[in-house]
DNA sequence: TCATTTTATGTTATAATATTACATTACGGA
DNA sequence: TCCGTAATGTAATATTATAACATAAAATGA
């Protein structure tokens, strides 16, 4: 492993991209060898066209990649891997954007928290479990039983 | 005004839902006349639809509903009244779903934070100013600078 | 190994959500 | 009353997502 697992919030500018690619497709690699779950090609192709970026990606950007990559898709093709990669926390969805950005931690059972910069586009992850747990009282509290947490921040970063 | 104020998080069940409706109609009415916002019959007539039930209504069935009290409309008819409601915080758009709830509040100045149920489909609103500001100054602490929060909590109320 | 079953992908069509562009109408202020 | 602005009507289209069914590839187990 080349990089840390600290909360990443935003990438620093200078950052080799490259790197984060790599790594994320080998933990991606590492995390379904581990829990016997098929990494197939298709998968791994799009996990890296989200990847390509560190801002979230449309469901129709992807398809124009994998065109691009003179893959055989159709808008099925994208959306049924995004399932496997969003159901195994590889790649979350913004629901405030309908698009998606990878995850680098698929292992921790963390909710995602998005800083969404409306300057650079870039989207950060705060994962942190004080808001969790916080949000989880207040609810609870309200006679609600929780199950899951969509935080999405607008912002500057 | 024949109802609290207080955090509403979810209507009774026995509740009287005209109350609410009438409610939410003439408060808008009011932040409207001291705003000097226009509360046109159009916008009038979404908001009711929108407060029809306390469960979220997609822009398409507003839509089929205008049409069915015979109103000539068309889907940007739609969208504009609701931009109209959202901008002046009339109505809430849940992020997840795609879809509007009113709001009774639109002189407070708070941030949505919804506790969707699974079960009954209702939506409760939490406006917890703790969580609020306990996001803003994690974020801040982040390096970002916070402008709007999304908050939308799935469960079971 | 081969047959069987399950899982993944290919393919076509269509549903659901949202916006653009331009015409018309209604309103508010000089 | 005239003018400028804001709101609404209307047609077309863009964007996001899913359904349904066929084919292919992989896992399982005799």
């Amino acid at each position: 492993m080349t990089k840390s697992i600290s909360a990443n919030a935003f990438p620093a500018h200078e950052h080799d991209h490259t790197v984060c690619i790599a790594d994320a497709l080998d933990s991606a690699e590492q995390h379904c060898v581990a829990h016997q779950l098929r990494f197939t090609p298709l998968r791994r192709q799009v996990l890296e066209i989200v990847w390509s970026r560190h801002a979230p990606i449309g469901a129709y950007e992807i398809l124009d990649e994998l065109r691009n990559e003179s893959r055989a898709a159709a808008p099925p093709t994208v959306y049924r891997a995004l399932e496997f990669l969003v159901d195994h926390g590889f790649v979350h969805k913004i629901e405030s954007l309908n698009a998606f950005v990878g995850c680098d931690r698929p292992d921790s059972e963390h909710v995602g928290q998005f800083l969404i910069c409306g300057s650079c586009h870039q989207v950060g992850e705060l994962d942190d479990p004080e808001i969790a747990k916080l949000i989880a009282k207040k609810a609870k509290t309200a006679g609600f039983d929780e199950s899951h947490q969509t935080i999405e921040v607008r912002g500057v970063c």
